[in-house]
DNA sequence: GTGAAAGCGCTAACAA
DNA sequence: TTGTTAGCGCTTTCAC
């Protein structure tokens, strides 16, 4: 039993509700919790105790005694990159929508992943954890699954889990045809780096297909084409800077993702060379900026992928699903601005150059 | 004591330590949380027994039994926008590091919100909270106090809560000042809606500030030159479109954000009107992809308000620090392409502007 | 449909 | 420095 300050300050008990409502703790805990065998008049009767206590149950306690925490956590690898942020929001609505808690975890870069791994700070402090586009390694598998609680992976594959994602082999194909369709026989990729460490299966898949995709569409090629440097806007505008200095030139440009072909447009608006006439750029995501640039992308549905990860995990929860479905998402090409047929190209004097592209910033 | 099974799934309990490291289970709590009156050896003979039982103690119950929960927890009023993220990865990296958890909690809307103050679901689950603008109303900030836990508030003003941020009215200042000395005596406010519902400190004291710097800058005014529309890029757009109907229109344009800058900077090219030679625009945040654009704008410090919020909250969890500190961080002119002196502009065919600001995108 | 009682696995006084 | 002893506030069998 709790004191009147206690109770006063909501720290009420469920023996203070149970006296109130003149019934047992057992049955207070039941009826707030809508488990069944409990009567509609001291259901009433108890909910009208707990709010007049104000009383919430003790989330510590319950867990303990339960064994559930009503928590799930998810891990990202970064939290300055606009496509893991969307997911978590999707993530988040669906897990709050739910009544549970979301637990954040940046790995951030390898020592995080290790460390992460190692200490498993997640360890029963969650019901299930989201993991998005980490490609687990062999030994982390084991790791997870010491967890022992279901994992949903968003962008990646892993043995043992859930998974939800696009077909990037798809995506990629799909960019690279409709560049070939506009006439490019040269296109280039600009890849973010793999160096961080943190091994991830997304960016490598749209590498590989890309070397596929140009094949079957029985494109040039040359590995001067293909520029990898560290992921983002700075590595995209270093990537296409490389690029220029190539023998010979493609004609169009793919980049990995959404961010590094805004680097690209900087390079090339730099350089003077006209977007799309000089050379057409696809990105990749469709980022919420793309638009802004003109940027013609691949787009994949983000915010969905975190919202059907957390469903997915939840109805695993419940046991009321296959807890290793997979679900693949489409993509779409989104045509804006910045592609067009090789050549599409007037020359016009380099000083009417809007002045906001002149600029180095 | 637990079964052997339970142990070999790393659920060893802390009598299992204990009678592994021959101590009592008291003592394995105090060495394994690194609290005093424990001798080397024990310590050491308890790390061992720990280790090789891989205990990792139970959060609910050590929770339950001493009333922490080594948890913070972070609301914030947007998953979409820049901003609030980078503030939460500044958080989550401190909180992280300090060996605590991060809740995240999106009000979302209205609605959202509403639901947060009035179940308070972070109760009794974190030690501490920390918001990130959200105008904390007076009712509102009863409930927060009867969360029992200490609260940072990032930008934004609060009473009886400790707060981090910048001065908004001397960033609006500063934009203005540089405008002004360009030259411009006709400047436009681009505002984001308050709609939302979601009351909040900073977009109104922008406002605001903006109306006395132009009166202290002693520059022309009009309630033409002042739009609304929603937030973010669209709303740019639209206010953009509805200054171009104005009577006599501004020579430069300041936003509330970058965001809604970035929508002005595409309606004005896709109106052909010449960024900075017809109109200059200005932001404000820095936003990441304000470099791309070539955005002129005041740049506030966003990961180390996140990091400033936290390291305050915990100093303040520790008794260590003043609980109601408030720590305004400097803004910065960044001088990229989109300001010049009014009227640097010079006539060129319309056809001559790069396609990829011609399409609609 | 409801109650009694036994934990859940720790921490924290207090003793030794 | 270490051990003993009570809880922390719920949930959950198992009776009734």
């Amino acid at each position: 039993m709790s004191s009147r300050s206690d109770i006063a300050a909501g720290r009420a008990s469920i023996f203070d509700v149970a006296s109130r409502a003149r019934v047992s703790p057992a049955t207070v805990s039941r009826a707030l919790r809508g488990a069944p065998n409990v009567s509609a008049a001291t259901r009433e009767r108890v909910a009208a105790a707990a709010r007049e206590l104000a009383y919430v149950a003790s989330p510590a306690a319950s867990r303990l005694a339960s064994g559930r925490t009503t928590t799930i956590g998810i891990v990202v690898p970064f939290m300055d990159r606009w496509f893991f942020m969307r997911v978590v929001q999707g993530v988040e609505a669906v897990v709050r929508a739910a009544g549970y808690d979301l637990l954040l975890y940046n790995l951030g870069d390898m020592t995080g992943r290790e460390r992460f791994f190692d200490r498993m700070p997640l360890q029963r402090k969650v019901d299930g954890v989201i993991m998005v586009d980490v490609a687990i390694q062999p030994g982390e598998q084991v790791q997870l699954q010491e967890l022992g609680v279901p994992v949903t992976v968003v962008g990646g594959a892993a043995l043992g889990v859930g998974t939800v994602g696009i077909d990037d082999a798809e995506g990629v194909r799909m960019a690279v045809r409709h560049l070939a369709h506009l006439g490019h026989r040269r296109i280039g990729m600009l890849c973010g780096q793999l160096a961080d460490g943190l091994a991830r299966d997304v960016p490598g898949q749209r590498r590989d297909s890309f070397h596929r995709a140009v094949a079957e569409a029985g494109l040039e090629t040359s590995p001067e084409w293909v520029l990898i440097e560290p992921w983002g806007v700075a590595g995209g505008a270093a990537a296409t800077e490389r690029l220029l200095c190539a023998r010979r030139l493609p004609t169009a440009l793919l980049a990995e993702s959404d961010e590094i072909a805004f680097g690209a447009l900087r390079t090339l608006r730099l350089a003077g060379l006209d977007v799309p006439g000089r050379m057409s750029v696809m990105g990749f995501d469709d980022h919420d900026m793309a638009g802004i640039v003109n940027l013609t992308t691949i787009a994949q549905p983000v915010l969905e992928q975190g919202e059907i990860a957390a469903t997915l995990l939840l109805e695993a929860l419940q046991d009321r699903a296959d807890p290793f479905a997979r679900v693949t998402l489409p993509t779409r090409l989104v045509i804006r601005g910045s592609t067009a047929p090789p050549g599409s190209w007037a020359a016009r004097p380099d000083d009417t150059a809007p002045a906001v592209d002149r600029a180095t910033g």
